[in-house]
DNA sequence: GCCATGGCTAGTA
DNA sequence: GCCATGGCTAGTA
């Protein structure tokens, strides 16, 4: 067993330990997770973990956008609820759709 | 092994 | 470019 490479439940469970930890009205890049967990160019997997989550997991996952500050889901119902439920929580958006991260940015 | 495929991104041209 | 996964070939036994 190597124990340098964290397996894929180590790292499901750690993404979903940090995404519960971005506050209400705040939102946290891929990257920005990635480096807090000490993965530094593991941006992509943590858009992977994200993809598995599920309702159950009663996460934030709303919380979690692109670099660009934008929804990574496709547009449609899921995008737009993300967006609504930012909105709850007085995340704004400017007229490109995007949310400017020095604002609204989580910064750990 | 190799190669394509992801809810991505820092840093050049 | 990065990093993990998954499907599909080589190429040994």
């Amino acid at each position: 067993m190597t124990e340098t490479i964290p397996d894929r439940v180590a790292v499901f469970e750690r993404v979903r330990a940090a995404v519960r930890s971005i506050p209400a009205g705040r939102v946290a890049t891929y990257g920005q997770i990635a480096r807090s967990l000490g993965m530094p160019r593991g941006a992509r997997l943590v858009g992977w973990a994200m993809r598995a989550v599920k309702e159950s997991d009663d996460l934030p996952w709303y919380r979690v956008v692109n670099a660009q500050g934008r929804s990574s889901l496709p547009a449609g119902a899921g995008a737009e609820l993300q967006r609504a439920l930012l909105e709850d929580e007085g995340v704004e958006f400017d007229a490109a759709g995007r949310i400017d991260l020095l604002r609204f940015g989580w910064d750990g």
